[in-house]
DNA sequence: CAGTATCCAAATGGATACTG
DNA sequence: CAGTATCCATTTGGATACTG
């Protein structure tokens, strides 16, 4: 997903940052919510604990979610869209209003 | 990009689809044109013949592009969006969108 | 022109076990 | 609870050479 070169076109940018196998679907769960990392999985089901950190962390670094860690016992975290990742969510819309049609479609 | 089993939602559903590395820049560039193998080698300069091709051959295969082949020589090949692609613009034109801003941005 | 074949490197992803 | 570490299998992707 981490591209030196530069884009070829706008798509391969959006791609690049939104193209991970579970990160659209993480976002779309994130739209209007707070989720911890159980939360996550519970809702991801197809993704493994190892994947949903791994793109987690990597979303965190892009800038499109924020991640609070509190220190209590047992430890707790929160995960939300940034203001970044909140203007995904007209992309978000398109996914998934399509993916409704090839469902019922199919 | 193949799943036998069900999708855990929507987003999952388009991804499953349009997920491939080049395959939303392909399909973007086809919007409203009729484009031979070499002109989208010349558009898609990211990906090599052998992942076009391959990505190519998916999306016909998942009837969301059109391929005709004219018997001549030299061979000459025409891609171009099936109704099933067409529907996809307004998700492309989301992420061309947003990819825009990102581009400039950074 | 429009690909395919082959070989190989790198990235992705799953299972299991473990930690603060 | 919220992860990480390790190992391993699968998938993806690139380079090069070749074909109808």
């Amino acid at each position: 997903m981490k591209k030196k070169h530069e884009y070829c076109c706008p798509i391969d940018a959006t791609i690049s940052l939104i193209g991970g196998k579970y990160k659209s679907i993480i976002l779309w769960h994130l739209i209007g919510k707070i989720l911890r990392f159980n939360e996550l999985q519970k809702l991801v089901p197809c993704a493994t604990a190892k994947m949903l950190s791994q793109q987690l962390r990597e979303l965190v670094q892009d800038g499109l979610i924020n991640k609070v860690i509190y220190p209590v016992a047992p430890p707790k975290t929160e995960y939300s869209l940034t203001e970044h990742g909140n203007s995904l969510i007209p992309v978000l819309d398109a996914m998934c209003s399509w993916g409704k049609k090839i469902i019922v479609t199919s």
